[in-house]
Formats: C-alpha cells, sequence, structure tokens
DNA sequence: TGTATTTTTTTTGTCGACAAGAAATTGCCC
DNA sequence: GGGCAATTTCTTGTCGACAAAAAAAATACA
C-alpha cells in the first residue's frame, strides 16, 4: 500500500539483496516515509523488489532487532511506535551519551577521524543553508555519530546510533518546515564542539556537549509543547 | 564438529524453531562451549536441531546483529573474537552503565522490580555457596541485569545487557576455579546496592556502584595480569 | 437479530532444491 | 620440484512451494 521509495535495480548482485531492503527500508523508517504503525508486507515488498520473501525477511529480522519493526508471532508486522510517554528516558538517555561520546572523542581521536567529522558538519551547514529540514536531521544525527566514532568506544557508539534513530524519527515528526534561527545556532555550536575535540580538551567539550544536549532537549520540548495546543487527538 | 549442548526435543512447535537454536548457541557462546573462533556450520547445526536451514540461518542473523558472531560474505561464519586489546573500553563502558543503571533504579524502580532483584540476588548467592563459578557468572550478569531493568531506561538497559555479555564471556575465560574469598565480598556489596535502591537513595547507589564496578574491573586486570604471566602465546 | 460455529482467506514459518562465489585441489608446464 | 591455471568441492544466498496459525467471513442456530 505504501510507495516505497527507490526502484528495484535491474540486476542485483548474489549478497547485496538483504542488505539493499534493509538500508531503504531502514531510512524510510527513521525519515517517517513509513510512519509508525505501517503494516510490513513481505509478499508486497518481495514483488517490489522482484526478489523472494527469504532476503527481505533477513532485513526484517535484522530492523526487529534494533527495534524498529515489531513483528507479532504467526501474524502481521509493521513498524515500531515511539514511546511518547517516555520520552524523559530518551532524553536523559540523549544527554548523558552526547556528553560521553564527545568528551571520549575529544581524548581519543585520531586525525583521520577530525577529516570525519568536519565533512559531516559541512554536510549539515550545507543542509541548513538550503532549508532542508530532513537533510538536516539526518545530517546532524550523522554528523554525531561521527564524533561518537572518534571515541573509540564501541558499546557507546552502538547505543548512542540508537538514541540518534530514534531522535531522527522523533524531529522529523515536529519539523514540517522551521522558519527558526536555532539552526545556524546549532552550527555554531557544532564548530566549538569539534574545536574543543580538536583541541583534546576533555571537560570543554564535555560542558559544550551537555550544553547543546540540553538546549536540543528543550527545543523538542518546546515543539512539543507547541503540537500538543494544536491537536487534541494524541 | 563442536558437541553442542541440548538434543534437540522430539516435537517443535511452529515459531520455536529459530527462537530456540538462537538461545542455545547464545549461552553457548556467553559460556564459551563454542570459543571465539568457532566455525559455525548451517547445515551441520540443521541436521543437530533436525530443522531446515532457514530458522537457523534467522538465529545466525539475530546472533550477528547482536555482535556475538562474525559473518564473511559468501564464506565461513564464527563465533566473534573478544578484543582484548581494547580492555579499556570495555571497563570504561562497565564502570558507567554500572552507575548509571544503579542509580536509575534507585530513582524510578516500581516494588515488582524489588522483588526481581531480589530473587536473582538469592540465584547470585546460592551459586557462591555452591562453588559454581558458571552459575556464579551468568547470575551475576542477570542480577544487574535486573536492576538496569528497574531504571525503565531502554536504551541503557540495552548497551548494559551488552557489555554484560561480553563480560560473561571474558571471566568464563579467566574463572576456571576460584578459591578466593570475593565471591562473598560481592554478595555484601551487592546487598549494599540493593539496600540503597529499596532507599531510593540515588547519591548512595551511584556511590556504590561505582566501587563496586571498579572493584570488578580491578579483578579482572588482576586475573589477566597472572594469566599473562602463564601463557605467552597471546 | 444476535451469537456460536464452521469455513475461507490471509500471512507467516519451514522446507528442499538449486546456483553463485570462494577456497581447496588437481593437473599442467617450466 | 615449484609456480600457475583449470577444476572440483564446499558453503552460502536465493528461490518457489507447502503447511500451520490466526483473523475474517460465512453459515447455522436460537
Amino acid at each position: 500500500m505504501a510507495a516505497q521509495t527507490q526502484s528495484p535495480s535491474a540486476e542485483r548482485k548474489r549478497g547485496s539483496g538483504a542488505k539493499t531492503v534493509y538500508e531503504l527500508l531502514r531510512n524510510d523508517i527513521l525519515d517517517l516515509v513509513l510512519p509508525p504503525g505501517s503494516p510490513i508486507d513481505e509478499v508486497q515488498l518481495a514483488e517490489h523488489f522482484k526478489m523472494s520473501r527469504t532476503p527481505i525477511r533477513e532485513a526484517l529480522v535484522r530492523l526487529a532487532g534494533e527495534g524498529l519493526i515489531d513483528t507479532l508471532p504467526n501474524r502481521s508486522t509493521m513498524v515500531s511506535n515511539i514511546d511518547f510517554l517516555n520520552l524523559h528516558t530518551f532524553f536523559d538517555a540523549l544527554v548523558l551519551m552526547y556528553r560521553v561520546t564527545t568528551k571520549l572523542a575529544a581524548q581519543y581521536h585520531r586525525p583521520a577521524d577530525l577529516l570525519e567529522i568536519k565533512a559531516r558538519q559541512l554536510e549539515f551547514a550545507t543542509a541548513v543553508a538550503n532549508q532542508d529540514a530532513l537533510a538536516m536531521i539526518a545530517a546532524n544525527a550523522a554528523l554525531h555519530s561521527s564524533i561518537a566514532e572518534a571515541g573509540h568506544n564501541p558499546y557507546f557508539v552502538a547505543v548512542f546510533n540508537r538514541i540518534l534513530d530514534d531522535g531522527r524519527r522523533i524531529l522529523r515528526l515536529y519539523y514540517q518546515s522551521y522558519g527558526d534561527r536555532l539552526p545556524q545556532q546549532f552550527v555554531d555550536e557544532h564548530e566549538e564542539i569539534i574545536a574543543a575535540v580538536a583541541a583534546r580538551d576533555a571537560d570543554l567539550a564535555d560542558r559544550l556537549a551537555r550544553i547543546h544536549a540540553e538546549q536540543i532537549v528543550e527545543q523538542i520540548q518546546k515543539l512539543f509543547a507547541r503540537k500538543d495546543r494544536f491537536d487534541i487527538s494524541l
């Protein structure tokens, strides 16, 4: 029923089947092309991508492992819901992981990491300049993910990526369009954080990350408050 | 080649195939019945469990998602290695997550959580009394996992479980037998932590968790130092 | 008309088979 | 005897088909 994005390429290589389906579905879920609750039909996906159900199934198992889809035994599977009732757990995790990963990045980053981080920051700034909300959200997540990678702690990288994924969905839900000047402020704050990381100033990086994270939390809460005033349906 | 534990039950229900294989393999990996590097053969597992390769495959995909096995494209898959060169990342994550989850448990636990925690603590004490190292390791992980659950933050629960899984493997590697008096000390420390959680004293819980975690880290480092003296092969 | 029961439909879980990729083996040439 | 190419073997990735479970629809009965 829901029209997926990409067209199925003419010829697929062996082993690429599950991977491509996984990545496309994942992006559609995170960008809310497939909003929470959307039914996921194996046969439909199979004929859409012109492959058998087996690789589709593998992609779904992976997505279920990441908590992006829910599978009822023997029955339907659908895009997982966002738990708005417990947003504070999301905020707690977001702030702490922003701080920890940024601090570790300041301590343990290597030259190549900085190049990656700066490339991501450039993408973010470009998205802001283009007023492309969707690209901005994705680029922001990618930037902070690259900072986490620079900390070289696989445990923190894994959680943080999961948190950022949920953040992408939540932000996408409320960022229809934005005329605010906040994005530019975020660009500036990112620059400060990157400078602290590059200078290996762990304490400063921690402090800046905390401020940045709390500002994001505050911003999301504001968006929610505004939204709540408009629709009472939830 | 490697002899798995459980015998394949006579009749399996629909939908239980992948789940049982997943759980059995998982336990064998965490208890080092299947040590790092062990080859995982799909057909062999299939005939051992008397089912087709499909459910086996699903179990393997899940395990790969958790990082417990590595899959070479088009080629063999094997139990993932433990990264001894970067143990400090493990220690960093362990200490922080011990602290955070225990603190949150003190703040947000509900009555049912405490019952669960105490049941786990009892299991741990029993394993210590029985001098059953393997059971002790598993019970210790289960106890701290239940404390994390009491914090009701799914992000932290997920990472922490992953950390505890790796911890099970690492500890199993060095705990052939232990005559030390440490286990009893751990029992006592657990009691203190649980009391702090029950009293909703977040700061005390944090402090106790930190001490406990750092002691565990120290203990592991000692084991490693001793081990290193004996075998030079690594 | 409302409810319980049977039947049909829909979707998943499992199976056996086949083909592609990569390693191991063999054969060939020097 | 050693190095290189062709071949075989071995494992995985993919396919189409079938059967079990659960929901939906249809039927029977009060």
